[in-house]
DNA sequence: GTCTATACCCAGATAGAC
DNA sequence: GTCTATCTGGGTATAGAC
């Protein structure tokens, strides 16, 4: 990825200057991956406003001090973090290079390939859920740049599986914001998901039956069954 | 509502022991009002811990010192903001009570009922969804008294008809979770959308889009096509 | 009910010794 | 790189005059 023109860049947290990874780095970046871990947790559950660096640090075992020595600012940390979120967010949006040679089994790779992500970050979800609720302040340029190119192709696709009669003529838009939508919910809703079903937490099945349900029903409701 | 056995039950904002209405409780009505508006959207947009007392007091136009006369804490102020919302979605959960007498109408009725929330009070979507993601604190108990039993209601009825042979063998709580995560988003995502979209903000046509994809999409995706 | 003034606290960040 | 100590600002809330 290109740190020029990466609308959320900021400074290198590794060797910018120091050329050669020396034996300390490597401690560096296992102190600095604690740090990250911690904070996404923190900032997924309470929100940005709602974690002081203090408690990042100690969920990480260091002093709110010494974190300032890796991190020199709270929202300089929150860059890192919502970074390597929107990328992983982003590289699953691509519908076109999900595998699958027919309409319905690209779709059913999308879906249950999204619905995964919830499953394993969900974390993740919350944190970019946060940010777009509050508006988007950081990432607007980032998704501008990075999610509309992707998307635009995925929509010509889908005008064209509509074209070509393989599909319900469906507005190809709103077929995505229902997809992002459905599978996100898992990780970002999972406490009242948790509290419905009478369960402490979502387990494994429960995401199996979501993925059951959700490619049933989307890829029969735009006329892709197979 | 039975104010003793609410879970979020809190001093009633109005008389308690001035018995009588006067005339200076209609002024003080009217400053409330304005005040829980400024909160619902301040608090929608930026979370609990991301507005100061004195931005909504500058928001509904007196101080702050003059808004903790007639919300003593920021808590307090929240809970009332957070109650009103609750009571208005809660209400419009109910399957159950839709109109229609076939299962697709009723569903139907359901599915654009929840949406035309979304469009009218996006605010209160956001703070519920705030709400949920931050592990709903305050609400958990709310949404086990009140949501639940109508939820189960709805449970039985979905199953009633899948029983009957109306509609296809799918799962009805992630039915449920689905058309609430797809209406919802039209609000809490409203500046993804509006971005995806080229435009600045979502327009009327838009949600009506939106219910002709939803409906037609989720109806026939349980096989409840008319 | 509304104002001025202020107490109080917490969080982010910096300085400097080691 | 890690520590102790400290500065600073902002935010909630209260006191008390009018």
């Amino acid at each position: 990825m290109d740190e020029n023109t990466d609308p959320l860049a900021m400074k290198a947290s590794s060797d910018g200057d120091t050329a050669k990874p020396r034996k300390r780095s490597i401690a560096r970046k296992a102190q600095e991956s604690r740090i990250l871990e911690a904070a996404e947790m923190l900032f997924a559950q309470y929100g940005y406003n709602g974690v002081s660096i203090e408690a990042i640090a100690e969920q990480a075992g260091l002093s709110k001090q010494n974190m300032l020595y890796y991190f020199p600012s709270k929202e300089y940390l929150y860059h890192h973090v919502l970074k390597n979120v929107l990328d992983l967010w982003i590289d699953k949006m691509a519908l076109f290079e999900q595998a699958g040679d027919t309409p319905a089994s690209k779709l059913r790779s999308y879906i249950l390939g999204k619905l995964e992500l919830s499953r394993l970050r969900p974390n993740g979800s919350k944190i970019f859920a946060n940010e777009i609720i509050n508006g988007a302040p950081y990432i607007k340029e980032y998704l501008q740049q990075k999610l509309l190119p992707k998307l635009d192709t995925d929509i010509a696709l889908v005008k064209q599986w509509i074209t070509d009669g393989l599909m319900d003529s469906v507005d190809p838009y709103h077929l995505f914001f229902s997809i992002w939508a459905t599978t996100q919910t898992y990780a970002d809703f999972s406490t009242q998901i948790a509290l419905v079903m009478h369960k402490d937490s979502l387990e494994t099945t429960d995401y199996e039956d979501a993925g059951r349900f959700l490619t049933h029903t989307i890829l029969k409701g735009v006329g892709l069954s197979e």
